[in-house]
DNA sequence: CAGCATCCTCGAGGATACTG
DNA sequence: CAGTATCCTCGAGGATGCTG
C-alpha cells in the first residue's frame, strides 16, 4: 500500500488522496468556513458572524468555529463583559492561508462565466 | 513563510458566502474531483482512474467524472476500439485550475505539522 | 470496458427549545 | 450573549448486480 511517489511528475502538483492536501480541503470544504474566515478580517464577536452568515443555525457556528479553533486557523476569546462575549480572529496561521486561497478566488472569478456556458450547455445537450 | 503581500492583513480577500468562490469549492470539496484531477496529467481511461482512486466504485466515479466534464474541466472521449473504451483528459480550463490549487497543496505540506499538533493540542485540551 | 439501476448507510447541517 | 441538548431531514457516497 505504501503508493509510490509516480504520481504527476509532469504537472508538478503533488496531490495525492491520501495526502496532506486531502485533510485541509476536508478542513475547509464545509458549507462554511471559508466564509467564516473571509469575514475574519478583523476580530469578531460570534453573533456578529452569524448575523453575517445568512441562514447559519447557532448550533452549526458554534461546530465550524470550533473546527477552525482545534486546527489552529481561529483563536477564541472570553470577554469578561457584562453578558459575557466570545471573540473570534485569525491566528497568524489562519492569515496565512488567505493567501494561498485568494488565487483560487481569483481564478474563480476569471473563469465563472466559461463554467457557466460550459453547465449549461451540457445540460440542454443532455436533456434535449 | 512570511509573504510580503499584503494583502491578508486587509479585507483583500474577495470571498462571499453568495459568490463564485462557493461555486468552486462546491464542485472540488467532493471526495474524488481533486484526486481525479491531479491524475489527469495525460488522459486516461476508466478503469485506470478507478484503479488510482483506491476505494471509489464505478458509480461515484462516473458521478464524479459527469461534474468534472460539465463544468468543462475534464473532457471524455469514446474509443471506437473492440470493447468500447473511455478516454478522459484536462481541458485547457481544468489545466489552468492546477496552478492555483498548487498554492493551496504548498501551504498545507508546509504547515500541516503545525496544524496537526494544534489539533492534538486541542483534543487533550478537551480531553478527548 | 464503462457504465446504469437499486437499495442502504451515515453524518453534515438544520429546527427548536433551553440556559449560565 | 453564546452557547447546549434533542430530534430530524437529506443527499453524498458505498454495495451489489445487470448490460450494450
Amino acid at each position: 500500500m505504501a503508493t509510490t511517489l509516480e504520481t504527476s511528475a509532469t504537472v508538478g502538483i503533488g496531490y495525492r488522496s491520501d495526502g496532506p492536501s486531502r485533510l485541509i480541503l476536508d478542513q475547509l470544504a464545509d458549507k462554511w468556513s471559508m466564509t467564516v474566515l473571509a469575514f475574519l478580517d478583523r476580530p469578531r464577536r460570534f453573533n456578529e458572524i452569524k448575523r453575517h452568515l445568512d441562514g447559519v443555525t447557532q448550533r452549526v457556528l458554534t461546530h465550524t468555529l470550533r473546527r477552525l479553533e482545534r486546527s489552529g486557523l481561529v483563536a477564541r476569546r472570553v470577554l469578561t463583559t457584562s453578558p459575557i462575549g466570545v471573540e473570534y480572529s485569525l491566528t497568524p496561521l489562519g492569515e496565512s492561508l488567505l493567501e494561498p486561497l485568494s488565487h483560487l478566488y481569483a481564478w474563480t472569478d476569471a473563469n465563472l462565466d466559461d463554467i457557466r456556458a460550459h453547465q449549461l450547455a451540457y445540460d440542454q445537450r443532455v436533456r434535449g
